[in-house]
DNA sequence: AAGAACTGTATGCCCAGGCATCTAGGTTAG
DNA sequence: CTAACCTAGATGCCTGGGCATACAGTTCTT
């Protein structure tokens, strides 16, 4: 099953599925691990992750962020909020919106998750990245997330 | 903010992020196009390219192709064909299923959406694909896809 | 200073997907 | 042959996200 590599124009419409099928397959194992060992899922261990980086952020931060809807962010960090992993803070110099910050136990959590994602991740892309390529091509995706952030690209309405 | 390349052991949590948000905005995207000029969404389109390159799949086929699970699958199948763009056929050696095939509908909707889609995703993401790197990164994806598929990672449940 | 216009986010409605379940149909052991 | 088991997929319930809306709070205009 060795593919092989080829020259010419590249195949975008497969480079995409690829891209796509790589995407949910990555995210459903590692909402399975999450899941089973510390009662979140993947996108809640990113929130809170991100929340830890950037302490003091607001809902729209995390919105741009993960290139959801304002609304889906909110409630999101509802569901946070209501398991005790974050807190809102009002925000002194604007009243409408929030400061989220990270709970001690969202601090504890996300340190607990972060060690099985990396786990699991490094299990599951190790071999494939760690080859020659590896670097080029986790670097094109990085320049690439890079373009679209820059063109504001695929962002939600709401 | 041209980024650095460099040596040392790759940041697999940093690569997961840059995959998740490139697929989510490049699917974003192409959504807003492809709702626009032909009313169906990325996913359907997927859908039919599939079924145009493999006709007579079955439900089954679908779910596995596309890592999710099979009533989901069903479903989407349910409103593709009320559109008139699928059609199930009994399948004459095991009753319990049936063959998809696309309707002359379908086919000229395929056709379509897929100039509308390659166009949108060159706009998107040649310029970094057509780098240097380009073709390393999308042969990793498709090695890592591989990988993935061989080893039936994140299937779902249903 | 008072509208008018704008912004941040919370909320409601709708739709799509996951998972559990149900049923028809197929396969196997005896 | 038939009873026990297995499989494909259709369906119902629940959850999470998109989009529209509501509203409080902020900024701009005059």
């Amino acid at each position: 099953m060795a593919s092989t590599p080829h020259r010419g124009p590249i195949d975008l419409p497969a480079f995409f599925a690829d891209l796509v099928r790589c995407e949910t397959r990555l995210y459903n194992a590692l909402n399975d691990r999450l899941r089973e060992r510390h009662t979140i899922v993947t996108s809640q261990f990113e929130f809170l992750r991100f929340l830890r980086d950037h302490p003091g952020s607001r809902v729209a931060d995390l919105a741009a962020e993960f290139a959801i809807g304002i609304g889906a962010t909110s409630k999101g960090v509802d569901r946070l909020e209501k398991q005790g992993w974050v807190r809102r803070r009002t925000n002194p110099s604007d009243r409408r919106s929030s400061l989220l910050d990270l709970t001690a136990g969202g601090r504890r959590l996300v340190g607990a998750a972060e060690a099985t994602f990396t786990t699991a991740l490094a299990e599951l892309t190790a071999d494939v990245l760690g080859g020659p390529s590896g670097p080029a091509a986790v670097q094109v995706l990085s320049e690439l997330r890079a373009v679209l952030e820059r063109d504001r690209t695929g962002l939600p309405t709401g």
